[in-house]
DNA sequence: GCCTTACCCTTACACCGTAAGCCCTACTCC
DNA sequence: GGAGTAGGGCTTACGGTGTAAGGGTAAGGC
């Protein structure tokens, strides 16, 4: 499981095939059926080892820093195994792991004062983003070069204005600086974690 | 095209091969090569096609309701097309279907007097669920029978007393009535327009 | 000593994407 | 009308995939 992750790790989850890994593994590959029922059975066996490394956090701290700190310790560990939301929507039915996770979930919005009802509609929305399980659709953190850049803007300036703008002000030495990852996420969560309130007192 | 996304639509975007599809046009595999320069080509080919359905609101509404409607448009049309969030997410680079698409959402924000950077922000918000190009992370429409359900409560309450406790409230027959998919996409839609309202005039 | 259990191996099958190359048809141009 | 050409289709083949079937072998419990 553990050389499983490291492979993905290293080469991408597309690399992964049984022979590969048995092969990585110093082993034939069909010996792995007698640990495995499945291939997507390993693949959920990896995502259930790397979603259990997020620490739930059982301190009493306020509701709202409380999911904070778990969103945020759930993107570190997510950064660092880039595959995971791939085969987290993979999975059909959550494991235990997942599940252990989501009830953290639920239960800092419970316990912060949130109804069932509230903490449903929480749920949906943190649901892909806030969690981490999601990839940007839209990668614009790439650091294209001027030339590029300007050979874009005059292509689609014509017919995509707005995008092209926005790109531009992305671009390293746009107006924005690069588009900041880290930086977006905390935006987008907090932009939540605020509505959530928001959803609550009224 | 047409024929691959039929293909798609019934039998799942899995079941797409070449030698599926081929032989669904009557035709050998290779003959698709002619018109198609890989299988991934084939597949984005397939996505900007039904991309390019979504219809771009141009009336010159509030900001608000157009994205509003632009949103439900185009969850309207993955829906019948459910394999389109799998597809979307595989491509490296949007094509000129989802830029046109990207272009008319960031137009509607800085038309309706967002700045670059807020509307930069907005769309990283908006980003994967409101576009509708996200399966839900959990799939809690599921409709399961009491007696089942009776079980897995017994089997679950104990160490995850707050996620059976909502799941049988969404379950039928629970407190929610059953989650109805609908309602919580418009609900998280204008949870989060609702924010960005507030987050302009801040 | 024996038997179970756990692990591993070999072989084989059906399927996948696609590179290489040939053939035939239909259309264009003189 | 005849020649040339391009484009769609076909066949074959290669290296990859997941995995079903069945056989071997060493450690631990009686």
């Amino acid at each position: 499981m553990a050389a499983a992750i490291e492979l993905a790790d290293r080469d991408g989850v597309d690399a992964i095939s049984m022979r590969k890994l048995a092969q990585h593994l110093g082993v034939e590959a069909m010996s792995l059926y007698t640990h495995v029922r499945n291939k997507s059975d390993l693949l959920s066996g990896m995502t259930e080892a790397v979603i259990s490394q997020i620490p739930i956090s059982i301190d009493d701290a306020d509701w709202k820093t409380s999911l904070r700190q778990m969103a945020l310790a759930a993107r570190s560990i997510i950064l660092r195994h880039p595959w995971v939301p791939t085969t987290v929507e993979m999975q059909a039915a959550p494991g235990p792991a997942m599940l252990t996770y989501a009830n953290a979930v639920i239960g800092i919005l419970r316990e912060g004062g949130f109804s069932v009802a509230q903490a449903h509609h929480a749920l949906h929305i943190l649901g892909s983003r806030v969690l981490g399980f999601t990839r940007d659709l839209f990668d614009d953190s790439g650091d294209l070069d001027p030339e590029t850049a300007a050979g874009l803007a005059r292509e689609l300036g014509a017919s995509h204005p707005y995008a092209v703008e926005m790109a531009l002000a992305v671009t390293h030495g746009g107006a924005l600086g690069r588009c900041d990852d880290d930086a977006e996420f905390e935006f987008a969560l907090d932009f939540i974690l605020d509505g959530l309130a928001r959803l609550q007192s009224s």
